[in-house]
DNA sequence: TCTAATGACTACCTTAATGTAGTCATTGAA
DNA sequence: TTCAATGACTACATTAAGGTAGTCATTAGA
């Protein structure tokens, strides 16, 4: 029970651009020195956000990546989305053997409950969260 | 999000046992044509649960399974930690990167409190809950 | 204009989880 | 006392996630 390692790295790369200035622009090898991440596998990552527009690129000589929007624009949530994670609702605890609602085992409504309050949590943390406490890495 | 394959089907059998009478001793071919597990992956995880002690196997002829103790005294817990799942509260969700108390970020708490719930939901519910309600598969 | 510094793209390699094959060990019934 | 029906064990095959290598495209500055 955890999220996968690209959705992890995909965390604490946002996360340190958000604790290091967010209006500052950062390049792929630097982010991946400070983060261990490694460099090609971040670049992927990397992708995964710009296409999620969390995160804008600029090629070329002085580009680099900084964050999209607004930090409280921003959610962990999409993050996760961006990356692919899934987090959907529907999929129940023993894969997808979807039952029908009249006869659910007893774990699908306690399953549900918590999947919910993951969910909510991902969608209700925004990234200026991250400023006040810090990640440590 | 979800557990992985072999928790899936390790509780999808348990389940099975109980639900056609746990009084009952069930042959390895017959579960995995049931329950469309594979049959030598089915043998595998049926290993792990008489290693865990919830499932007690006989070989030769007339041989099968059968349930190791009362439905009561057997948790999904038991079941998870038998396949080896790993539910282990103190890994955080960016992975192992376990920070000091002190400067601990925003998602810990709330990241504590889901994990706890889902612990709880496993640790309090045991076998004869299936009964009632069934799973379908 | 040229070039070094950057990210993007494509294809491949590695590893761990999932799944399969073959054989051995045990046992009850004929 | 055989032997067919069973589970256990070992080793291998397949798949999907994680990670790497090489090259292309873009751009600011000399
Ligand atoms: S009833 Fe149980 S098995 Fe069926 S979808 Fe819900 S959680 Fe899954
Ligand atoms: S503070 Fe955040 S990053 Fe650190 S261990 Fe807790 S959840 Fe993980």
């Amino acid at each position: 029970m955890k999220l996968n390692n690209t959705s992890q790295y995909a965390i604490r790369i946002v996360a340190y651009i958000v604790q290091n200035g967010s209006k500052n622009k950062y390049n792929a090898k630097d982010i991946s020195k400070k983060l261990s991440i490694p460099y090609k596998y971040l670049t992927k990552i990397m992708s995964l956000l710009v296409e999620g527009n969390i995160i804008l690129s600029s090629r070329g000589r002085e580009g680099g990546y900084n964050i999209a929007k607004e930090l409280s624009e921003i959610k962990i949530g999409d993050i996760l989305e961006a990356v692919k994670e899934s987090l959907h609702q529907e999929e129940c605890v023993l894969g997808n053997h979807l039952c029908n609602k009249m006869e659910k085992c007893i774990l699908h409504d306690k399953w549900l409950f918590t999947k919910n309050s993951m969910q909510e949590m991902f969608k209700n943390t925004t990234l200026d969260d991250f400023i006040a406490k810090g990640v440590q890495r």
